[in-house]
DNA sequence: CGCAAGCTTGAGTATTATCAAACGAAGTGG
DNA sequence: CCACTTCGTTTGATAATACTCAAGCTTGCG
């Protein structure tokens, strides 16, 4: 283990990693180079690094100097913003092949924090930039991955705005099994398990509640039989559809038309 | 005047516009082609049109089939999200020089309609998408456009999520009261008077309220000399760090760090 | 003039927040 | 091994904010 200091000043353990090549990289088809030929990745190859955070730990603090973007190897983070009085909101919760940060931006916008055991493949801003001007293929797949944060953070607006409290926990269930019915190539309609990837304060962070009500609410699916807990992460979804229903979507699931 | 069917049937008068020149165009600089050379800018003429709308005219509904994709000229627009029974959302503002519609995508995602009397620069979508792989200045462009994007719908996810009434209203009374300011040139402090351009629901809609708690809030800021109303939509605020001091932010007005 | 659209205001209600207490699991130190 | 703490969570009682339903007010227009 080294010790690193970070922006702040704050002392964050970071775990030397395996360098993995690009070319057999898990994320590699989803990510920021997902166009990318081999001589352009040999290029990444040259200002890449890993970088590993505990569960709880924080990547970077609102306004911290970033001299990084880069992408979720492995692993959940969140980007939140909090106002002064402590209030805060979730804004983003990053994925595997999700990109973090903005290339010519110098300073972080938001926190960014480890929910999971987290692995980042980092590019040092500035050589990525010019690689960037270099390289079209980055360019385009970062536009392509920006419009769909777009249209998420809309979708997750009209959650914020609209939806109760059951649909917004509904909702934010369908997301993750959904997601995790993907990643495990497992179906989406019928049963779904899958096991909840953040605590209940994160859960209000993202829905805009307080952690009771998600407690309430949780009770509440489970009390109705949408979902069975075993312990407070491990979820079965016996009907899928009768979660959907609960959202307040239409029964597509939601997704932008 | 001239009738013009778009997709769902539903009639919208379009009036011919004067042909205006790229070269004199007044958003040139803010738009999708703001770094477009002489050459690029006349392919594009080659494939772009004027459509104008009275206020209150749909452009386009969510799901249709969208054919073109575009900046706004002059007015203003609202993107909008509705569930199935009536609960509506907004998700975007757009000004002149937004873009609006998205490459590679055949149906419009959100309901768009125009607030204002409104005049946009449509570009036939296959030719300019074509154009996009040739000419990387719209890429880049349009990314730095989206990214700017993606930071106001978070700062919007955080204004729905977690500010009270009063903090929503001020908050986007502080945005109009700005780019109003910063439009005309004006200073962004002190006094400052600029006209609404949303009526009371479509402030509820974007803010998540009701239009009832909207007109409350309103009254009550109305009546703590926070602003000064003549009429329905003409709004002075005497004070602009006041209006801020009431939006919930820190003090730099809550632009993204 | 009378109507419609947009807006304001009031009364009562409901949903969610707040404050408070207590539980279970995991980890620590005596 | 067993208190003892801590963290995440649940649940209850109460309060507050915003919603709903309803009435009535301006303003502009046919």
């Amino acid at each position: 283990m080294i010790e690193v200091k970070i922006g702040n000043g704050m002392a964050v353990t970071d775990t030397p990693v395996a360098h993995i090549e690009c070319f057999d990289c898990p994320i590699r088809h989803r990510a920021v180079c997902a166009r990318c030929e081999t001589d352009e990745l040999e290029a990444l190859e040259a200002i890449k690094y890993y970088r590993t955070f505990d569960a709880g730990q924080t990547v970077i603090w609102s306004g911290d100097r970033m001299d990084f973007v880069g992408s979720v190897m492995e692993g959940i983070a969140t980007l939140s913003q909090t106002m002064e009085d402590g209030r805060t909101q979730m804004v983003g919760l990053l994925l595997p092949s999700d990109f973090v940060g903005r290339p010519g931006r110098e300073s972080a916008a938001y926190d960014v924090t480890a929910t999971t055991q987290l692995t980042m493949c980092c590019f040092r801003r500035k050589p990525f930039e010019e690689l960037m001007i270099r390289t079209p293929h980055i360019g385009q797949r970062l536009l392509e991955m920006t419009l769909d944060e777009l249209d998420a953070a809309r979708e997750w607006m009209l959650l914020l705005g609209r939806k109760t409290a059951r649909e917004k926990i509904a909702s934010l269930l369908a997301i993750i099994a959904r997601r995790d019915a993907t990643l495990k190539l497992g179906p989406t309609r019928g049963r779904i398990v899958f096991d909840l990837p953040l605590t209940r304060e994160a859960m209000a962070d993202y829905l805009g509640l307080t952690l009771e009500t998600v407690s309430r609410q949780i009770s509440a699916l489970k009390r109705d039989g949408v979902i069975v807990l075993e312990g407070k992460r491990h979820v079965t979804v016996p009907d899928f559809d009768r979660l959907l229903g609960e959202t307040g979507d239409d029964s597509d699931g939601g997704m932008p038309a």
